[in-house]
DNA sequence: AATTTTAAAATAATCGATTATTTTGACATT
DNA sequence: AATGTCAAAATAATCGATTATTTTAAAATT
């Protein structure tokens, strides 16, 4: 793993803590890089808000706030609706194929006797949600990664383990409408089920103490 | 102008040709910057798309497609309407004001005895539209951004000089939907104006030679 | 006492040189 | 003749050291 993936990864657990001033010179040494490929890395990161940068005062941790949480979930909403109509418009075999697959594995973990870890649920979570929108355009799923790369850190703050089960019913309805390409009933449903995710992570937000 | 503006608009200017390959040290002596601060820009531009980067291979300029430039207008079109509907909902007096004021200096442009040079109408077009979304939240502002300094480069590259001229009636419209906070209204607006925009894109650049 | 100045320390940005990787093209092999 | 191998050249990536800027804290001024 290059250092970029890794002080992205230390962003989005919170390793790197929100606001925090980054040190360059400590960086180097604690993860043992030069200098040239770490502000590589920062300017990259810079570039998708999870870090700031400000002319010769180098890089902090991109602070989180309630409104701009409520403001990726709204962005993610909108885009997310978007990029199914265009996958609905464009996708082919493969694209139903990996849908029915992603929602097979989901609903394997979802029945499994022995609730599954977060990092499971997480990971069958993304392949589904990544399966809906495949036949979008290229410039849709990179302003998707951009708002859910942000969101992401966010909602890793806020569950560390698997509480939101029952959307299994939600996924199942939505693919369905996916795969008889109802753009209408399809932008409904991932809506409702953007709005509803939505309303649990400010929920627990708001909970977790603003 | 530092190295990343001036990269930037060498390749927004075609100086730096779609597709071409980009000899690091050959533009360090070219430019008369150093290695670091290069690369740098090289790595934050590889983030916005304009250049493409592969391990080990260097970057090139990212190639120039129709499907791309509809792609764009596509997404353009999409994020205009989200972010105008949001700036009804938020826009203060400031918001206001500069929409009365950015519209004023354009249609000032517009009844001009002398044509107006390209870039003047370009400036003047850029205020009126950055003024209609100022409300909008500042993730949408920076999709937005992406997906404008993208499309910019196919514009830029179609249109040396003014030739649409009759889009002060649509923007008067536009800016008075948006001033009696009429959402709806505006939204059908803005994406038939944006609509009519891509179509003479689009019509320019098969034209221009695909 | 509060504010301003100034010098030292800390940190960011840049540079020149070195190392690692890929590309090129000549030569050998089939 | 086509393909494969290898060494040289070209180019990308990295490193260690230097330079420029900002931050700090102590001293001077009001």
């Amino acid at each position: 793993m290059n250092i970029k993936a890794i002080l992205r990864e230390d962003i989005l657990s919170g390793k790197l803590k929100a606001g925090a001033k980054i040190n360059i010179s400590k960086l180097k040494d604690q993860y043992s890089v030069g200098l040239a490929p770490l502000r590589e890395a920062l300017s990259r990161l810079a570039m998708t808000g999870l870090l700031i940068n400000e002319q010769n005062k180098g890089y902090t941790v991109s602070s989180m706030s309630l409104k701009e949480f409520v403001d990726l979930c709204v962005a993610s909403t909108h885009i997310e609706s978007l990029a199914i109509e265009q996958a609905i418009e464009n996708g082919g075999e493969d694209w139903e194929e990996e849908i029915i697959a992603s929602l097979y594995q989901f609903k394997k973990l979802e029945t499994a006797k022995l609730k599954p870890s977060f990092e499971e649920w997480s990971t069958a979570n993304t392949r589904y949600h990544n399966a809906l929108i495949d036949g979008c355009s290229p410039i849709i799923k990179e302003l998707r990664g951009l708002v859910r790369l942000r969101a992401q850190r966010y909602i890793r703050f806020l569950f560390k383990e698997v509480i939101l089960v029952d959307f299994q019913k939600e996924h199942e309805a939505l693919a369905d409408a996916c795969l008889i390409r109802d753009k209408k009933k399809a932008k409904k449903l991932i809506k409702q089920h953007s709005k509803k995710a939505m309303e649990v992570y400010i929920k627990r937000y708001k909970n977790a103490g603003e």
